[in-house]
DNA sequence: TAAAATCCCTACTGAATTACTGGGAATTAC
DNA sequence: GTAATTCCCAGTAATTCAGTAGGGATTTTA
């Protein structure tokens, strides 16, 4: 059970992101750099979250990307599901309608147990924002 | 994020031994039919949960598995780590002791939420009994 | 206009993991 | 002894993952 590696990096870039918000675009080099990402890598994961709305992207020479809304007001469950799609610990219970593949359907017990436990997850990670995973930053009304 | 079918496999089993206990070993044979499951697969999660000591199991003609102790006793998390190993959404967040591997270490915000997602499944696992999943089972007090 | 910086896209590849399959040895009941 | 069963180990096909590579497109600077 793990996720991949797209939101473990995905989700470092984006607290560098919060930390210098809102202080104008910010190049991925830089943050390739400061959090040690493959740049290549890093240019695909910020493709997911920029399609996705959470990120807003300038083109040129003093150009790079930036969140769209304030730290505060992205939660982590928008940034895994944006890189990784929709929560699912089974198949058979993904939060995005029916991926009807199990015959048992309606009276499987253990299915009953996956749904409650992606529940508890999104739960989890939409309770959490980024300007939760900035400490020492002071975002909010001093 | 998922779990690997390894879980959702072996979760149904113990589910069907869980129902049929503590009325002696169950054949593997009768398992992979109504859970409709490989036998030669199934065969090499059972041995997984046997290590583990969740299960017993008889050689010979009217062998079979059966659970070590009463479904009210045995945790979904037990079978998951059994199958899956420690619960670990990120590298840098195992359950079991230290995968030092980053070097961020102390100070990673994202270490942080990590780890707090770890515990908060680990949560939901650990609260959840093979009894709970038993549906019209009245094992307990009558 | 030209050059530099930056994002944008798509295809490929090597490695790892997953999900099995198969064959045969040991054990027990009858 | 034979049939039913667990046990054990080796191999394998398919998939996914993680990362690489390279060629645009767009904007700013000069």
């Amino acid at each position: 059970m793990k996720f991949s590696s797209r939101s473990h990096y995905g989700l470092r870039a984006m607290v560098a992101l919060a930390r210098s918000y809102p202080r104008g675009p910010v190049p991925l080099a830089e943050i390739a750099r400061s959090e040690d990402i493959s740049f290549s890598y890093l240019e695909q994961l910020m493709a997911s979250l920029r399609r996705a709305g959470l990120v807003g992207s300038t083109r040129g020479v003093h150009g790079g990307y930036q969140l769209t809304d304030a730290p505060a007001e992205v939660t982590v469950g928008q940034v895994l599901r944006a890189l990784e799609g929709p929560i699912a610990p089974a198949e058979c219970a993904s939060e995005t309608g029916n991926s009807v593949f199990c015959d048992r359907e309606t009276d499987c017990p253990s299915k009953t147990f996956w749904e409650n436990l992606r529940d508890n997850i999104a739960q989890v990670v939409d309770a959490t924002t980024l300007a939760d995973l900035c400490p020492g930053d002071t975002v909010k009304v001093p």
